[in-house]
DNA sequence: CGGGTTTGACCGGCGC
DNA sequence: GCGCCGGTCAAACCCG
C-alpha cells in the first residue's frame, strides 16, 4: 500500500520480521513467563492466580503429566486436591461429622448415632443421584436445544446470504445486533466463514455444500480473500474490538493475571483524576492483546483492567485462566445477543423457572456480575469481581478454593452460547475435558453458590457453569485461533479423561446439591 | 548495557 | 475546520 506511511511501513517489516523469527524460535516467550516480571511488581500485585499457576505449572511442565499433583495428597492447590476440595468440602464435612461421631460417643449410643447418620447419608446420596440423573437429564435438553438451534442460525445464515449476497451476512448473523463499532463486521463475516469451514470438517452431511459455499465465497474480492486467509488474522479482529474489562479490587497498581506486559503508554482520561495506564502485551512479540488499567475515579480502591485482543501465542497456565474467561466473554459479547433472546427463552424458559437476564437493552445490562455495554466506542464486557463474597477472591483464598479468581460471569447465565459464530462445542464431550474449564466451572458453581442461595439460580449458574465451562475453552481455541485454548493440553482429552472428567464432574453436582439440599434446611 | 518506564508529541476519529 | 479526546509512539530516563 502506498498509502501506508513509511513509518508504519517499516514497523510492519519489523513485526513481520519478528514474527518469523518467533515462529523459527518456537514461541520462545512462553518458556520465560515464570521469572520476567519484576520483583517490584510481584511484591504488589494482587495475584489472581497465582495458585492456579503453580498448579498448571505442575501439570504442563511436569513430563511425568500430574506426577507431583498425585504425589501430595495434603498440598492444596493441586489439580485434583482442588478440584475435589473445593466442591466437595461439604461432603467431606458431612463425613467428618460422621468420623467425629464415631470417635467422640462410644457405645451403643455412638452406635446408634452412626447408623442414623449413615441412613441419613445414604437417603442424601440418593436423592443426590436422583437430583444428578435429573440434572444430566437437562444438560442433555440443553445441549440438543443448543445443537438445534445453532443449526436454524446456520440455516438461516445460509438463506440470508445466498438470498441477499454476501454482505447482508452479518444481519443472518447477528438479528438485532448494532454495535457502536461498524468495524467489527468484517471480522463477524470472517468468523462466519470460519464457520463454515468447521462446519464443513465437522459436519458430515452437509460438509460438501460448505465446502463448496467455502470455495465460492472465496472470489476476487479482497474482503473474501482476507476471509480466506487463514484464521488467525480473520479471528484476531473481533476480540481486538471487543473488549473485556475486569473491575477488581485491590491496592496494587496492577492485577497480576499471568502474562508479561510493558507499558507503552499513561493518560489522564477525561472524567478520571486517576491515569490510565496501557500495556501491551510481551510474551510474545506481536501479540496484539493490549491492556489498560485504571482506578476507578469514584472507588479508588477499585482497578480497572480491560483487556483487548487475542493471544497470538501459548499462554501460561495462570494467564490462560483469565484469557479464557476474557475470549469467552469477548465472543460473548459479540455474539451473545444474536441468541440470547430465542435461545435463552428456548433453552431456559422449558427447563428453568427464571431465566437470567442475559440482554437487555439500555447502555448497560446487567447479569450478576457482568455487564454489557453496548454504548461505549467499542462494545465491552465488564466483569465485576468487587462484589465477590469477602476474601474470597482476592485477599485471601481459602484452601479448599484454590482455583483463581475466575470471574463468575458465566455462572449468571450464559450456557456456553455465547458462540453462535462457532460451531456448538460437542458439550457432554467438551465437559471437563481441560482440567482449567473443569476448574474454572467448579468455581464458578461455587461463587454462584456462594452469592446466590436461591435454588433456582444456583442450578442455573450451575448448568450455565457447566456448559459455559465446555464452550469457553473450546471458543477460547478456535475464537482465539492461538489463543488461550492452546495452553498445552487443551485437547488432549481421551476417553479415560473424558472419564475422569466425567466423574469431577459429577462429584461436583454432588457437592452441589449437597450444598443445595443443606441450604435448604 | 539491555530492558522497562516515563512523558510529551503525534495521529486519527468524532462531535460541534 | 477546529478542538477534544483516546490511543500510540518514541526519545529520554531509570534500574538492575
Amino acid at each position: 500500500m502506498d498509502l501506508v506511511p513509511k513509518i508504519q511501513h517499516h514497523k510492519q517489516e519489523k513485526e513481520e520480521e519478528e514474527k518469523m523469527i518467533l515462529s523459527e524460535q518456537g514461541h520462545a516467550g512462553d518458556s520465560g513467563f515464570g521469572h520476567a516480571s519484576r520483583p517490584r511488581s510481584e511484591i504488589k500485585e494482587v495475584d489472581f492466580f497465582s495458585s492456579a499457576g503453580a498448579r498448571r505449572r505442575d501439570d504442563d511442565g511436569g513430563d511425568g503429566g500430574g506426577g507431583e499433583s498425585r504425589r501430595g495428597p495434603a498440598t492444596p492447590g493441586r489439580d485434583d486436591n482442588m478440584v475435589n476440595t473445593a466442591l466437595d468440602l461439604l461432603t467431606t464435612v458431612a463425613a467428618t461429622t460422621v468420623n467425629g461421631g464415631e470417635g467422640m460417643v462410644a457405645g451403643a449410643a455412638g452406635d446408634h448415632r452412626k447408623e442414623a447418620d449413615m441412613a441419613t447419608v445414604e437417603v442424601e446420596l440418593r436423592l443426590a443421584s436422583e437430583e444428578n440423573r435429573r440434572l444430566r437429564r437437562m444438560l442433555e435438553e440443553l445441549t440438543r436445544s443448543y445443537g438445534t438451534l445453532y443449526n436454524q442460525l446456520i440455516q438461516a445464515q445460509q438463506h440470508q446470504a445466498a438470498s441477499n449476497g454476501p454482505n447482508s451476512m452479518l444481519p443472518a448473523v447477528m438479528p438485532g445486533v448494532q454495535f457502536a463499532d461498524p468495524r467489527i463486521s468484517p471480522a463477524i463475516r470472517s468468523a462466519a466463514a470460519a464457520v463454515d469451514g468447521d462446519r464443513s470438517s465437522s459436519d458430515g452431511g452437509s460438509g460438501e455444500a460448505d465446502d463448496k459455499r467455502m470455495s465460492a465465497q472465496q472470489d476476487g474480492t479482497p474482503e473474501r480473500r482476507e476471509n480466506a486467509e487463514g484464521s488467525s488474522a480473520a479471528a484476531e479482529v473481533p476480540c481486538r474490538r471487543a473488549r473485556v474489562s475486569v473491575r477488581a479490587r485491590s491496592e496494587a497498581p496492577m492485577i497480576s493475571d499471568g502474562c508479561q506486559w510493558r507499558k507503552y503508554g499513561q493518560k489522564m482520561a477525561k472524567g478520571n483524576p486517576c491515569p490510565r495506564a496501557y500495556y501491551r502485551c510481551t510474551m510474545a512479540t506481536g501479540c496484539p492483546v493490549r491492556k489498560q488499567v485504571q482506578r476507578c475515579a469514584e472507588d479508588k480502591g477499585v482497578l480497572i483492567t480491560t483487556y483487548e485482543g487475542t493471544h497470538n501465542h501459548q499462554l501460561p497456565p495462570a494467564a490462560a485462566a483469565m484469557a479464557k474467561t476474557t475470549s469467552a466473554a469477548a465472543a460473548m459479547l459479540l455474539s451473545g445477543p444474536a441468541v440470547s433472546r430465542d435461545a435463552a427463552s428456548s433453552m431456559f424458559g422449558h427447563h428453568l423457572v427464571a431465566p437470567p437476564p442475559i440482554f437487555h437493552h439500555g447502555p448497560y445490562a446487567a447479569m450478576g456480575g457482568a455487564t454489557l455495554s453496548a454504548s461505549a466506542p467499542f462494545p465491552t464486557i465488564t466483569l465485576d469481581l468487587t462484589h465477590s463474597p469477602p476474601g474470597q477472591l482476592l485477599h485471601h483464598r481459602p484452601p479448599s478454593l484454590v482455583v483463581p479468581a475466575a470471574p463468575p460471569f458465566p455462572a449468571y447465565g450464559f450456557p456456553g452460547h455465547h458462540r453462535p459464530l462457532l460451531p456448538p462445542p460437542p458439550l457432554p464431550a467438551a465437559i471437563g475435558t481441560d482440567g482449567r474449564s473443569r476448574l474454572a466451572m467448579e468455581t464458578m458453581t461455587a461463587a454462584a453458590i456462594t452469592s446466590d442461595p436461591n435454588f433456582t439460580a444456583v442450578l442455573a449458574a450451575a448448568l450455565s457453569s457447566i456448559m459455559a465451562g465446555g464452550a469457553a475453552d473450546g471458543g477460547a481455541s478456535r475464537g482465539g485461533g492461538v489463543g488461550a485454548g492452546d495452553d498445552g493440553d487443551g485437547n488432549g482429552g481421551g476417553d479415560a479423561e473424558a472419564a475422569t472428567a466425567a466423574r469431577a464432574q459429577e462429584t461436583a453436582l454432588r457437592a452441589l446439591i449437597q450444598r443445595l439440599h443443606e441450604s435448604r434446611q
